[in-house]
RNA sequence: GCAUUCGUAGCUCAAUUGGAUAGAGCACCUGACUACGGAUCAGGAGGUUUGGGGUUCGAAUCCCUACGAGUGCACCA
């Protein structure tokens, strides 16, 4: 049985009994911890209805709850503020509960299927900081949206055509020599990123020349040589020349690959991956369906335009006047294509809130072509990660380099359990201890970037990141090894984890740690409803510290009343698996040992 | 200029969506180990929630205003 449900309907019965009225919807909230109590309900709300003063109002609840209430143990009040308590017959139930169910926190099947897009990588160059903070969100919102009972189908969009692609390719055709990843000995992407740098250095250049030569910047910029080869080449690309598109083929496996590595590397898969040089073409029939249902109006130049001023937007190019796709052409077409393919309820793209306005003017333009699934479209906007010294300019070459992160933050996760391991991994394989600093790094990583709101901007600091201190991965990660190693003494030693528990009474702290556990399966529900993976970060930190003040306070393995140290067990037990399911939902995986 | 997001301890972030004396971590200071794992725990110090108005029993949260910052306003993606 849910206690908060409960309680929530024991109060409805309280109103009901005591000033025969009703209220639609009783809201509970955690107490304060200087207050005795676990559970807080509000009664200012009530005054008016009522014509009571707060606190009589709390009085009488409360006291009716004691008589009534088969769960309420005690209740003070403060105010207007009822703050109640539970009785320990009922925490031993929901931790019984807890202990035996082993889908706990996964929600009943929706029958519902949702779409997330994330990640979506141009081919000219490797994944950066900001790429990771798309993908861990992404990736946590997809496992996230399963754990609340939806379908989800992982999906991402390559982005692998176009100029910037065509600047790679140029520079690699006059300086690249046939060089490969192997002869490189570079990962494909970065292989493919260093000539993108090489193109731009040498445009650059050409730039500085010709505004030398008196010519004005912006002009310089469109006429420059290589700009001028760059788009050739991107006709070259359309018209399918096979010189060209080999070029093309052989350079984007190469990125490929480097992707891959990463993505295996950092634990995210997909399920579908469209190819931008496939889909780039989409969305001409929808102009011209709006065209006929006379949502969009061509201008006398021929160009294809909407009018959303209505919907408090502008007024938005769909078609350029030579007839070629824009960005929101292939995105109308896109969006049509995903539908098609899967027929999700929700489709959901992970993108950064530069483009809010974009997908504003998206859905604004589904809606009025009366697609039966617009309303079910949303932007998962997220701010942009910042370095302690500013913005990450690729310019400026102060962009962190994902893989190079990732090295950084397994590297630092050594160097620390050289300290703080003190030989408990002496017994490790070599092979053991790389994917344990690895799964420490990542966790400090993965941890770092979800904690925080998505929505907003947050700052990186490398040396913060790598910390295993405090509100850290690292940190919950410990507690669960540490209950791990408590587990494996106590079946050393015989003691069993299994089957009912039953005490007498249990310790302040005891309740506190049942309570955090019974209220994960509703934290996973709200972090669904907001797409919120710092919700679950919250919780799991929430969850070990409160672990780390029990296991301080009381002894399990030393405990002498066999009562009491089976409940220990169980309710330790409990924690570390709640724990490795919150962390799951993060993406982070947690050791046995470290 | 127009639109939009934001401003919380020295720093990085919370605050159950309008509730109690605004909480954590880092950094700083003080305690607790021949240990069920100290990668831990307990305590201290640190705040006019950018400033100023308003709404009400009650505001970091809602409204107005000033200041400061980010982003968008391409026939780029």
């Amino acid at each position: 049985m849910d206690i908060q449900e409960q309680l929530k309907s024991d109060i409805q019965q309280a109103i009901q009994a005591l000033f025969n009225t009703t209220v639609d919807d009783v809201v509970l909230q955690p107490t304060k911890k200087e207050f005795e109590g676990l559970y807080t309900f509000v009664t200012f709300s009530l005054t008016k209805a009522l014509r009571q003063a707060p606190a009589q109002i709390g009085q009488a609840i409360g006291s009716w709850l004691t008589e009534n209430s088969t769960i309420v143990s005690g209740f003070n009040v403060v105010q207007g503020f009822l703050n109640i308590s539970i009785a320990d017959a009922a925490w031993l139930n929901v931790l019984n509960d807890i202990a035996t169910n082993p889908s706990f926190g996964n929600l009943a099947a929706k029958n519902q299927s949702v779409m997330v897009e994330f990640s979506s990588p141009n081919t000219n160059k490797p994944l950066h900081l900001g790429h990771l903070r798309n993908n861990f969100l992404g990736d946590s919102v997809s496992r996230i949206l399963k754990a609340n009972g939806y379908d989800v189908v992982k999906a991402c969009i390559v982005n692998d055509r176009g100029v910037h692609i065509c600047k790679s390719m140029l520079a690699y055709k006059m300086f690249g020599n046939n060089e490969t990843p192997e002869s490189a000995g570079m990962k494909g992407d970065h292989l493919i990123g260093k000539y993108y740098v090489l193109f731009d250095k040498a445009y650059k250049a050409q730039i500085e020349e010709l505004v030398g030569q008196g010519t004005p910047k912006e002009e310089a910029e469109k006429k420059a040589p290589l700009m001028l080869e760059v788009q050739q080449m991107l006709r070259l690309w359309e018209q399918g020349d096979p010189e060209t598109v080999a070029l093309w083929s052989q350079l984007n496996a190469w990125v490929y690959e480097g992707f891959d590595a990463t993505y295996r590397t950092i634990g995210v898969s997909f399920d579908k991956t469209y190819y931008e040089s496939n889909t780039y073409i989409l969305g001409k029939e929808i102009v011209e369906e709006g065209l006929q249902k006379g949502i969009f109006y061509r201008k006398d130049d021929s160009s294809v335009w909407i009018d959303l001023t209505e919907e408090g937007l502008d007024q938005k190019l769909v078609l350029r006047s030579d007839g070629t796709s824009v960005y929101m052409t292939q995105d109308l077409g896109t969006t049509d294509l995903k539908y098609e393919d899967f027929h999700t309820n929700r489709q959901i793209w992970v993108v950064g809130n530069e483009q809010d306005y974009h997908f504003k003017v998206l859905f604004a333009i589904m809606r009025r072509l009366g697609r039966s699934y617009a309303d079910g479209l949303y932007h998962l906007s997220y701010g942009m990660v910042d370095l302690p010294t500013g913005k990450m300019k690729s310019r400026e070459g102060t962009v962190v380099d994902a893989d190079d992160l990732i090295q950084e933050t397994t590297e630092a996760a050594a160097s620390a359990a050289d300290e703080a391991a003190k030989g408990k991994l002496d017994e490790f394989s070599e092979t053991e201890k790389t994917a344990l600093f690895r799964m420490l790094g990542l966790g400090a990583l993965k941890y770092y970037l979800l904690k925080v709101d998505s929505q907003k901007r947050m700052q990186f600091n490398p040396a913060e990141s790598v910390d295993l201190h405090g509100n850290t991965g690292p940190y919950i990660q410990y507690v669960h090894a540490r209950i791990q190693s408590v587990l494996r003494k106590a079946a050393d030693t015989g003691v069993s984890v299994e089957g009912q528990v039953s005490v007498e009474q249990l310790d302040e702290i005891e309740q506190q740690l049942i309570f955090l556990l019974s209220q994960y399966p509703q934290r996973v529900q709200e972090a669904g409803d907001d797409y919120a993976p710092s919700y679950i970060a919250q919780y799991a930190y929430d969850l070990s510290k409160t672990f780390n003040q029990f296991y301080d306070k009381l002894s399990i393995l030393k405990e002498t009343d066999s009562a009491k140290l089976h409940a220990r067990l169980v309710l330790a037990k409990s924690v570390g698996e709640t724990i490795r399911k919150a962390m799951g939902l993060l993406g982070i995986d947690v050791p046995e040992k470290m």
